[in-house]
DNA sequence: ATTAAATAGTTACTTTTCGTAAGTAGATAA
DNA sequence: TTATCTACTTACGAAAAGTAACTATTTAAT
């Protein structure tokens, strides 16, 4: 995105959210720290994709990666301040979701 | 999506609002009416995906598309109320952008 | 009569992203 | 030696996005 005109930072912010799977695996991590698998496993993503997506957002400082040397390994992934600092939009976008969709 | 998981509703939503643009046509439309080449103007988006995204948004009556038999002929397009609905979403997103971005 | 100008798109084509399924790595257990 | 478990990665065809040029309609100018 060229994010030019209109609020840049908004723009920014859609390069990282408006993608797919984005949100709803910050969603699913308002629920607390998590597997790889258990969120491969609450959303209909696959693993290519949602490997690609939690490193964008580890990149963006949105989420955390936690690798425990336990057999077989356990890697935790969880939210960060900034990421946290989400829950008011998500929650928007869900009260929406709750009245107008379907 | 397959949108099994976790709230369909919001799945569903995501489905919408997740799509390249969508939330920053959206963001735009805020400012009231406009017609089709002042959103492309404000965007850094082609004709060929505003169109394409009006057609959905109208299709879901987030967006209302009115045709003014001037010279040239004039094309607005809306908020619903659905639409207007998505303003408290949309704001926090911004709020959140506006501190953690960049 | 022909050309130009303005708005709101559409078409054709290339590049990027996504979806699916299969495969890998590292460590243990049978 | 083979199997199992988790956390990925690879390969590849399909779908969506980006870009630029083109179309349709109506009026005005030359």
């Amino acid at each position: 995105m060229k994010e030019i005109c209109i609020c840049p930072r908004l723009s920014k912010a859609m390069d990282l959210l408006g993608k797919r799977w984005t949100t709803l695996i910050l969603y699913q991590l308002l629920e607390g720290p998590q597997r790889f698998n258990e969120i491969e496993s609450a959303l209909p993503i696959s693993g290519r994709l949602l490997s690609e997506r939690l490193k964008e957002l580890e990149k963006e400082g949105i989420v955390e990666r936690a690798v425990y040397s336990e057999v077989p390994v356990r890697v935790e992934y969880s939210l960060t301040e900034k990421g946290l600092a989400l829950e008011g939009a998500i929650r928007e976008v869900e009260k929406w979701s709750k009245i107008w969709i379907n």
